[in-house]
DNA sequence: CTGAAAGCGCTTACAG
DNA sequence: CTGAAAGCGCTTACAG
């Protein structure tokens, strides 16, 4: 009678009923003691206030019926989740996934990390943060928001913003340094002797692609580079690919010796392209990223990029909510009126150093030379 | 005094007090009706139940405070929450990308879905399963299960599994035929005179991928094909190439003429260093691949590749699931003691097929001749 | 150290 | 059609 689940271990007919739940007044039953000492157990707060007996009775109670503390009713009496949702508008590229892994190795077992899905490239619609709010999670993790989205975000608890690049907001946010990166891009460059580059962009539109870009642009312009030409092209290789051999025949008539693009994935189809067409890299053409994805170093010859230091933007983010978190707690125990000390209320804004990795991509022999510059 | 949080658009000062979290006995009181009314018309339970003019007034109301229904009152009070929680091993990869949008696609607003975030190519620990069903999900969605994962789980609500390749269970699923792909494609190779081919897989040890090969060398043998080497690198498209680029020599002096790989990803590096050795593809060599992910169309030659319908998997099991639940629905409300449909009971294990997309990898002018076989 | 009680915000029989 | 009341499962003052 009912829909089918999951394999029943024992071939339980028509009866059907689901498993009884186990609540804590079943285990405070069978323990002998009240549900407010079982929930004093499985919370840890015991200290001075249930005898060892009855600790030891209730966990016993606890692993005989298999009892886990319900997340609903246990939220709804603390007024929040446990549950940290981590909104992004690109879930699936090898960059992110290191993002998320960042996040989830500072965020630990203390919360569980959650991630809304959304269509590709979209931030979640208005509706569907309400939604999501109302599930009152502990906090909130939002990686490259647009401004419309934040806009929209009611005032609601801790957030912590990731890769704001081009963003205005006043929320605590890890950001890269990507005025420096392309700060030191343009000199790496400028460095070597070129003088006419084209840029090869990303089409989604984001901002953080757009600072790329722009700074870039502004910091070669600078160093007495030309930029003579832009293509974008979405972030696939094959696109990338395709895009630098239609345009490769045109910028060599113009004189570029080098294609800087905002993503290394781009650069992969460059690289690509440039071999089939046999471009001596970086001799005739050099090329460079942004990322440093795993691939840029086995490529061939290896891909000269921007390091953006993903896993260490999730932890710092992870880091920065648990903070905010700990401060919220302190807040509603003792700190109400009062004002927390300074180091939370600054240090809200973390910048990551991005590193230059030089690799034969712009220099012969760029990979023993050491990498890193 | 309040650890800072989202921008106040009104600088409140220390006041600090979070906006006071709006209520259905607020909204109630606002329309002057009571709290079952509106709680009725929030979840639209008003046919015969609501006089037009009342719910005019709540709707009023809920506008006027901007009232949000509380997930966790209300997920508590009906015994389940609307979440969906998809649990998967590997988030980050395009193909899985794609059944995500299915799923999404599928499910609607009907209920929230959220990832659950593991450590890449990891199923959650029980640990960390127990917490999530303690949020009461509506339902499970779970992408290539490991069996060890799946004796783990405690017996619970509605769950549907992905991409169960190889995973024994006796829970409703939706899969791949991968038999059937495996024998298309050692017939077109056959068929393409193809006696000799070399097999390169992945090293996750993914069920899928162990079903793949074994199904292609099942097949191949039948057909008289040898498989005369396998090796195996991580999913990478530099190290499928380094692994080709090692491996060409003996597997030429052996006559090999195809390289059959498990996934595209690897051959993009297959074909990306026949390309720089100058291999004719497919004259000298042909290629072939599983999933058809997008950049196999664009690749050059194309990718002849098994097309595993990823976005349909999704929504397939997207759409198990809201027959689940809405079987449960039923079940609770009218069929208590009686047996549902046939309908419910069958159809429970789905079965997709899945089409060889023959390209330039395999036959000259294969994209020409119409793709799909 | 312990338990009875109130409360978190909602939904759903139930009696009118 | 409407509202008072009980209940979902927990946590937290509070009184002992």
């Amino acid at each position: 009678m009912h829909p089918a689940t999951i394999p029943r271990p024992d071939n339980v007919p028509s009866s059907g009923a689901r498993p009884a739940r186990v609540t804590a007044a079943m285990v405070a039953a069978r323990a002998g003691v009240s549900a407010a000492t079982v929930s004093l157990v499985t919370s840890g707060k015991t200290a001075g206030r249930v005898s060892a007996e009855n600790i030891a009775k209730v966990n016993h109670a606890i692993n005989e019926l298999g009892y886990v503390v319900d997340g609903l009713g246990s939220s709804l009496a603390r007024g929040r989740s446990n549950i940290v949702i981590l909104v992004a508008p690109d879930v699936s590229n090898p960059f992110f996934a290191k993002v998320i892994d960042g996040v989830r190795t500072e965020i630990g077992d203390a919360f569980q990390l959650l991630l809304s899905v959304t269509e590709a490239g979209q931030m979640p619609t208005p509706a569907v943060v309400r939604n999501l709010l109302s599930l009152r999670p502990a906090g909130l993790l939002v990686d490259a928001p647009s401004a419309g989205f934040l806009a929209g975000l009611p005032a609601t608890g801790p957030m912590v913003l990731l890769d704001t690049a081009g963003v205005e907001s006043e929320a605590p946010s890890v950001n890269f340094d990507l005025d420096g990166a392309a700060l030191m891009l343009a000199d790496h460059l400028a460095d070597l002797g070129h003088s006419t580059v084209a840029y090869l962009d990303g089409t989604t539109g984001t901002e953080t692609f757009r600072v790329r870009r722009e700074a870039f642009c502004r910091h070669a312009r600078t160093r007495g580079i030309n930029v003579v030409a832009q293509t974008a092209t979405t972030i696939d290789v094959g696109a990338a690919a395709d895009a630098f051999a239609r345009a490769w025949p045109q910028w060599q008539r113009q004189g570029v010796t080098a294609v800087v693009c905002s993503t290394d994935t781009h650069a992969y189809g460059v690289l690509q392209e440039a071999r089939v067409a046999r471009l001596a890299v970086p001799a005739q053409l050099a090329v460079t990223g942004f990322d440093d994805l795993p691939y840029s170093e086995t490529s061939s010859p290896g891909l000269t990029t921007v390091r953006l230091p993903a896993a260490e933007l999730g932890r710092a983010a992870g880091r920065q909510l648990l903070r905010l978190l700990a401060g919220e707690e302190l807040a509603a125990k003792e700190l109400v009126g009062e004002e927390l000390e300074g180091d939370d209320r600054n240090g809200h804004r973390v910048t990551l150093e991005s590193t230059l990795v030089v690799r034969g991509s712009t220099v012969d022999g760029g990979v023993a030379q050491g990498g890193q510059v």
